[in-house]
DNA sequence: GAGTGGTCTAGACCACCTG
DNA sequence: AGGTGGTCTAGACCACTCG
């Protein structure tokens, strides 16, 4: 792959940095004229290596003072609804996760709300169910589905953060890239109203999602239910 | 804003031709050289400029081919949910909306569901109701709230395509520039679930939103159900 | 083969921030 | 004052598309 562009490469190699924690969140990437300097390439091209930086959200820029590293893990910032603990840090204390299953292999559920390649029907479904809490009030059931392309490890392996994602990306180098998703009103229903601690037919919200993923025909299914009473799901872009 | 720089001056001049219809949606723009000469300005200026217009989602770039215009109208992509012609438009067979309430100048309601600043308060509401249908079938109420900042002719003019915001685009050079948004579900109030033409107490989805707009200070606010019975509100990114 | 966008270089001047 | 990112120029070579 030497034959790449070089901004792409220099793009390639500072995400992964940045990701690995090699720069910590809040300090700066070196500047342009000494990644000009070390990489021996134009200060065009390093500026739009750091443009495609600010795409993805790592890095903010500014002027006088530098490129300011934004996080050390991918956020899906304008990609999705926040993370539940960024939804909920802004107006709660703390926010809790408790895994009702861990991820384990099953055959997928029939019908499936997202339809199925013959690949991901083949190679069987990862299940994993999680409770999101918010100042010890259930907040959120949320189930996420995967086929089991040679990931049996994670069912064994601790999650990373507390984060499929994390985990994903890191010890599996599967990014996520993109997310669709429906969402709807629905009446509580008997189960997950218990989990929940509300009354059933209380109206929650049901989100349903597809995320695409750096691998091609990789994707990550998830189906949530959110008590919007105390809490309600904000989105800022 | 002579002092404005080169590519901005450029993207505004493009955007502007392309929401004006100035180039269909599947034709050409002119190429960067050509931009470059009429305009005087250096190619890398004008690929800057003709980024920002890829970033605003109003035209793609082929390499050999040129740059294709995509929309004539600003579509709010990655902003926000999509808008309703275009989420039903793939699963119904037409949409429609109806005026409950044409733009009318009113006192803000008290409490507003966003915290209003003291220019809003001074200058008085417009408010607008609309019921949005799918086949016939009443599917969204929906109302938008603006400050009155010598908008009253709005009042008297027709929607421009049914739009509001184009309506303020093109007539008042007011553009929409972000969106914050909060979801929850209720219980559908009576005069809602009349209006909506269901039950008293079905579970609706709850939408606040706040855009930001090109004009510093000046927001529009909406709030709207949605019956999501039998359609969802898809978000693709 | 002529024209397109994609990439890249080697300079330059500016406004901004910080010591 | 020195360094930073923001903007801009005047060239260049490439791969691609299309007639």
């Amino acid at each position: 792959m030497s034959t790449a562009p070089q901004y792409k490469k220099l793009h390639k190699t500072l995400k992964r940095q940045i990701l690995q924690g090699d720069y910590k969140k809040g300090s700066l990437l070196p500047s342009e004229n000494q990644l000009s300097k070390t990489h021996k390439i134009n200060r065009m091209t390093v500026r739009h290596a750091l443009d495609e930086l600010v795409k993805d959200g790592l890095i903010t820029k500014k002027a006088g003072k530098g490129s300011i590293v934004s996080a050390n893990r991918k956020s899906f910032g304008l990609l999705s609804l926040k993370g539940f603990s960024e939804v909920i840090g802004t107006s709660a204390h703390h926010a809790q996760t408790i895994e009702l299953d861990r991820p384990r292999f099953i055959d997928w559920e029939q019908p499936f709300f997202y339809p199925l390649s013959e690949q991901e029907l083949k190679n069987g479904c990862i299940l994993m169910k999680r409770l999101r809490m918010a100042d010890d009030v259930p907040i959120l059931v949320e189930h996420t589905y995967f086929q089991n392309k040679n990931l049996s490890p994670i069912c064994d392996e601790p999650l990373i953060d507390d984060s499929l994602f994390t985990t994903l990306l890191l010890n599996h180098q599967i990014e996520v890239s993109n997310v669709e998703q429906d969402i709807r009103a629905v009446n509580a229903p008997l189960k997950i109203a218990k989990l929940l601690g509300v009354q059933k037919n209380t109206p929650l919200i049901q989100l349903y999602r597809k995320y695409s993923t750096s691998q091609k025909d990789f994707f990550i299914y998830s189906m949530l239910y959110c008590n919007t009473e105390n809490y309600t799901i904000g989105n800022k872009f």
